[in-house]
RNA sequence: GGUCGAGUGGUGGAAUCGGUAGACACAACGGACUUAAAAUCCGUCGCCUGUAAAAAGGUGUGAGGGUUCAAGUCCCUCCUCGACCA
């Protein structure tokens, strides 16, 4: 009966081999070829290869830049549109121990998978640009760029307190730890001052902040990097300790309130702390202290839980009016913002009102204008000076700058910038990335090795983990990779900690412009054609760290000249998640859906009858949730779960994954293709027409409103969803009429290509086109076809709709009003009132009498 | 606790320079076709009143109030959810 169905399965593998056969999607790389077109560089965050694979959540991310890509394309750009693999990192590693395998293999079966499923995709990437940032081609350069930022200064040794997980051996991000333990793991993690590598982030703290504005982002997104950054400005001031010879600074964002000082505070890890304590509080201070630096930033600073802190017995001189002012020790001052020590002023402070509150400590009143008196809430607003000599009767504002002019005359202090951006820790204690390419000679000083002598590659060790005396992986490699002679004789031996993650990532976008250059990391007149990226597409949840250090690298480059752009990546957009339904019971344990049943309306595990929650939520293996892409590939075909993903909801949005969706879109394809197959012959539909297109005025018209929103929704990146539902209106219209001109749907196929781009490809060539259709030139639409003789007048009684009138498109005014007024229908609403206004909006073709 | 964002049918979602609420699709229901089923095609589909069926009317975008000829859209208060920060 049906010989010749929609086979997606047969031309979507048929048409991806003649893609790579003929390289469809490659890009040229001589700037000679380049220059005749513009360009536009669309760019997916590549993804981290874990051994899990692509699930369609997955998805999200590549489909819109995908689509994109080939609209640009179509539109005569030369189109930038590369893939590749964030390579190096903890799972993989972990992977390797638990499988006793080397690292470098399970990356490469992992990069195998991911390449495979994404080819089964269709999407239009350059494969012949394909990056991984874990072989020595590409990490030489990520070690020769920081080498670039060693020069500068910007890369330092530092004892920093960091995350320790002793049962791994090595330091973990602040994201790694919850409640004092490694979320992966549950291993215990502590406290500890180590010597770590640091990138001084912090010295472009301004430029990251002001450059912002340069960008089109989402505004939300710059708001939580301006929030990051934290940059706050306000005063340094001394304070002398009351008999002895030693000071301290604070900083301080209210100068203003300096008279309202009635304690300081310093953080427990304050050098200060054990010089100046009395005698008698020693030992309860000590023990405080011991305590508090094991607690997080976290519990440390959070409002809710209640604050601690102890007296040192010593007392502070406040400097405007040298009043002793008693010092303590307090867990919710950080040693690593400003200059771990505080003024306090409970008077117009929250935490530190909750603070005197709790160790009756007196509150005094400076600022004037709060709603309840000072003893019972803090007034952190704007207001007047009080109590404080010479600012008395000052504003806020005024005041913060007599008081800054006075500490500076005074020798007292001095106007300050503070971040609460701190500098990167960039060291860890691991295998699998970057290893440093210094070397330290025996005296301490560190020598940087040679850029001819780049990459230098991770050695092969015989375990993945620590020293038996707690040094990191890397020390276990023979001495022949640790010890280095230098041109001078001298003997040094190398680093062995190695870069985190995040590295390969923060350039990874230049190098595929040029990707297999082995003299430069890329050339510099193709990186001046295609920098910035046009539009970079990424989860929200690297809205802060990759985004802000791969910013950070790239001003550093741009310093060097090794860049034309201020900021690499000009447009983004964070795509939603793909959610799911997941099933957990009561003590947190995942279960698979094939785990589960249903009992009396409700779900339960099948093995142990346990009541299980549902709920829907983000897509992960973690959560059990994951639909597999290829799954869905085999059932439906590529092309329909591109349609399915970007149907059910804007780019933008979160939605959840519904299984029956995709048979919707599926159902669609299938209807266009029999707009243009006959089912049972495999011939070209009957009602196919060599006929031009204007013998279907109606279809006509809906095919220029078609190429007009699918354009426009195209262009708006979010709205792909209303361009499908068009598409969709346009076949149910094209389904129904006598005959199809061809010259119609060949238009129509090209609005469809960059979603669909097996099937269009497929049926261009069924009638008989030669060259790919991805190739050619998108439709624009004509207004003139849109505007039709008459149009639907919306006629309203007092705001509420009563008829719809068929009026010349060109009545006027006072036409609609009178044939409004003459409608039976709209006269009965009327019925003798007195008509005390009407209003007509031409524009929106609607008409409301008011009576 | 703060900042930002979002609440629309049974479901995913359309419609925001204020101007026809529910496009498109899923599910459901009814019909045609079929020995039957699947597929396909056609139709109904917010809620309430009304009717044999219609016609017709009322009401409706988290809750309450406001501005306006007109509010899902703007303003105020509140509730719920999400993200980020603390």
């Amino acid at each position: 009966m049906e010989n010749h169905p929609y086979a997606p399965a047969e031309i979507e593998p048929y048409w991806q081999a003649v893609w790579r056969e003929k390289e469809a999607f490659k890009v040229p790389n001589d700037i000679e070829t380049l220059s005749k077109k513009p360009k536009f560089y669309v760019l997916g965050m590549f993804p981290y290869t874990s051994g899990a694979g692509l699930h369609v959540g997955h998805s999200k991310n590549y489909l819109p830049t995908d689509v994109f890509a080939n609209f640009r394309r179509m539109q005569g750009y030369h189109v930038m549109h590369p893939m590749g693999w964030d390579a190096f990192g903890l799972p993989t590693e972990r992977t390797a121990v638990r499988e006793n395998e080397h690292p470098a293999h399970i990356t490469q079966r992992n990069t195998a998978t991911f390449r495979h499923q994404m080819q089964r995709f269709g999407f239009s990437y350059d494969w012949s640009r394909e990056i991984d940032t874990s072989l020595p081609e590409y990490y030489k350069w990520t070690q020769w760029i920081f080498l670039r930022l060693y020069e500068k200064g910007l890369a330092y040794l530092a004892n920093v307190p960091v995350n320790w997980c002793p049962a791994l051996g090595t330091v973990l991000s602040n994201e790694e730890v919850k409640d004092g333990k490694y979320v992966e793991t549950g291993d215990p993690v502590e406290r500890r001052l180590m010597r770590q590598w640091m990138l001084r982030i912090t010295a472009y703290a301004d430029r990251l902040l002001d450059d912002l504005d340069l960008l089109d982002w989402p505004d939300g997104l710059k708001e939580m990097q301006r929030h990051w950054i934290g940059k706050s400005e306000g005063a340094d001031i001394t304070f002398d300790i009351k008999d002895s010879d030693h000071t301290f600074t604070v900083f301080t964002t209210r100068p203003d309130t300096l008279f309202g000082a009635t304690y300081c505070v310093l953080a427990p890890e304050h050098p200060l702390v054990s010089e100046i304590t009395h005698p008698d509080a020693a030992s309860a201070v000590n023990t405080y202290v011991k305590e508090a630096i094991n607690k997080s930033d976290l519990q440390r600073t959070d409002l809710a839980t209640e604050k601690t802190g102890i007296f040192t017995g010593a007392y502070a001189i406040n400097p405007c009016n040298n009043a002793p002012v008693p010092i303590w020790v307090a867990d919710y001052v950080l040693m690593t913002y400003g200059t771990g020590a505080i003024m306090a002023v409970p008077g117009h402070d929250e935490r530190d009102h909750e603070f005197a509150t709790t160790f009756g400590i007196p509150i005094v009143e400076v600022i004037k204008g709060g709603e309840k008196p000072i003893e019972e809430e803090a007034f952190e607003g704007d207001g007047v000076c009080v109590n404080s000599d010479f600012l008395n009767g000052l504003q806020v504002t005024e005041a913060k700058e007599k008081m800054i002019g006075w500490l500076e005359s005074e020798n007292r202090g001095a106007r300050q910038v503070q971040y609460r951006l701190r500098d990167w820790l960039f060291s860890r204690q691991r295998y699998w990335g970057e290893p440093f390419p210094l070397a330290h000679l025996e005296d301490g000083t560190i020598v940087q090795l040679p850029d001819a002598e780049l990459p230098l590659e991770l050695p092969p060790i015989d375990a993945y983990k620590p020293t038996e005396d707690g040094k990191p992986p890397l020390a276990r490699a023979g001495s022949e990779w640790l010890n280095v002679t230098l041109p001078d004789g001298q003997t040094a031996i190398r680093e062995t900690n190695i870069m985190p993650q995040w590295a390969g990532s923060c350039w990874y976008y230049l190098r595929f412009l040029d990707a297999h250059n082995a003299e430069v990391p890329f050339d510099t007149e193709l990186e001046r054609y295609w920098m910035p990226v046009d539009l970079y597409l990424g989860g929200a949840e690297h809205a802060v760290l990759h985004l802000l250090y791969a910013r950070f690298w790239h001003k550093v480059l741009y310093d060097c000249g090794l860049v034309s752009t201020k900021e690499p990546f000009q447009g983004l957009v964070n795509q939603g998640t793909i959610l799911a339904q997941s099933y957990q019971d009561d003590a947190g344990k995942y279960y698979y859906p094939h785990e589960v049943e249903q009992e009396n309306g409700e779900s339960v595990a099948k093995n142990s009858g346990v009541p299980l929650n549902v709920q829907v939520e983000k897509m992960s293996k973690s959560r059990f949730n994951v639909i597999n892409s290829d799954d869905v590939i085999d059932n439906y075909g590529a092309d329909a779960i591109r349609l399915y993903l970007l149907f059910i909801g804007p780019v933008t949005a979160s939605t959840p994954w519904q299984d029956a969706g995709v048979e919707g879109v599926y159902r669609f394809l299938q209807r266009v293709w029999r707009l243009v197959i006959d089912e049972e012959s495999g011939e070209l539909n009957d009602k196919l027409t060599d006929a031009a297109g204007t013998t279907e005025p109606e279809l006509w018209r809906e095919l220029h409103k078609t190429i007009k929103q699918v354009t426009e929704d195209t262009e708006s990146i979010d709205k792909m969803n209303t361009a499908i539902s068009q598409m969709m209106i346009f076949v149910n219209a094209a389904t129904q009429t006598k005959t199809l001109p061809t010259e119609i749907l060949k238009v129509f196929l090209h609005l469809l290509a960059p979603y669909a781009p097996h099937i269009t490809q497929e049926l261009w060539h069924r009638l008989g086109e030669t060259g790919f259709i991805a190739h050619s030139q998108w439709p624009t639409h004509d207004e003139g076809v849109l505007t039709t003789a008459t149009v639907t007048i919306i006629a309203q009684v007092n705001g509420k709709l009563r008829n719809r009138l068929e009026l010349p498109a060109d009545a006027t005014d006072k036409e609609i009003e009178a044939a409004a007024l003459a409608d039976e229908r709209i006269q009965r609403f009327i019925e003798g009132k007195p008509i005390r206004k009407v209003i007509v909006v031409s524009n929106r073709n609607l008409i409301n009498i008011v009576v």
